[in-house]
DNA sequence: GATGGTAGTTAGACTACCCTAACGCTTGAT
DNA sequence: ATCAAGCGTTAGGGTAGTCTAACTACCATC
């Protein structure tokens, strides 16, 4: 689908960085990561991994036991809690903000992880504290936006481009 | 770098949705569209857009003059406008919101543009129309924003991770 | 009417990412 | 001791999206 050139000026393809995470998160919740569990979680054959491993092991941000199971060097934990770290902001920005079902804010965020910058990660970081810890900005705010679209009126279709657009609807 | 099963259900690959973007916004800009500028404002080879674009003609999407000169169908239309919308939410929100630079929203735009669902590119609208129209929550609040993250100690890095993260820092 | 630029196409190659099928190596149960 | 299971690798294939280079087709002017 898409590839190189346009996208993700990154030096690890998105592929990469979700394998990286993937170790990463394994690692946290249980302990170890073997290749056989990192494809059952990617949703990804092993031969898949095994070959797409590679180029990260090359570089020295994965490595393995001499039971085989994946570790991820200081480099790749680095990268690893990078990527989770804007996939967590982004998932509580679109659940916990927008209140985009859990799912969809999981799957989009899953994507939008290797498009966003650092600096805008953490503008949205700064977003999301500003709500927390501002009561007279967070608590009003996210009330009025729960209630603004929950009346369905809130966005309507513009008569020019046919979708709800930015433009004030004349009233 | 990304391709097939992840990502993107949607009918259209990432570049095939750019492609009727693009296609659209050079009609709307100056009433036509060639398939040589186009290659320029996506910075591809003609030779990529004259392969790329076939299964879109093929899908009824686009189509060309007898002189050659491309045309969005109606439903290649809808489409377009679609990414369109998409994007200008997006770019509208990082920059106007959180101030993200220019050029820099542009370029996140575009990818993200791909990513995201019409359900989620609403709630955002939603967002930017609460802000533009809620005269007690739109101004205080980019105010509050604007200075909050002006102070650098807005983030401070976790302890525990040593990204900025979301979980309130101990004072 | 030859020359030359612009537009588009075709052919061939490359990279990233994925798959299936077949194989080798432990390892644990019978 | 064998045999099955599970893990990982290898080999071979496929698709999407890009590129360069070589071509064709049309104008435009001289």
């Amino acid at each position: 689908m898409l590839s190189g050139k346009h996208s993700h000026e990154r030096e690890l393809s998105p592929s990469q960085e979700h394998y990286l995470r993937a170790i990463w998160e394994l690692r946290s919740e249980r302990g170890y990561a073997r290749l056989a569990d990192l494809a059952r979680a990617l949703e990804v054959t092993p031969a898949t991994l095994s070959v797409g491993l590679r180029p990260l092991e090359a570089r020295g941000l994965v490595a393995h036991d001499d039971q085989r199971f994946l570790l991820l060097t200081p480099a790749g934990e680095r990268v690893a809690r990078e990527v989770h770290h804007r996939y967590t902001v982004l998932r509580s920005f679109l659940h916990d903000v927008l209140r985009v079902p859990a799912a969809t804010a999981e799957r989009e965020a899953c994507l939008i992880e290797h498009d966003i910058s650092g600096t805008t990660t953490e503008r949205i970081v700064d977003f999301l504290k500003l709500l927390q810890e501002d009561r007279e900005v967070g608590a009003p705010f996210q009330a009025r936006f729960d209630a603004f679209h929950r009346s369905c009126g809130a966005t309507r279709p513009c008569t020019d481009c046919g979708l709800a657009c930015l433009t004030p609807a004349p009233r």
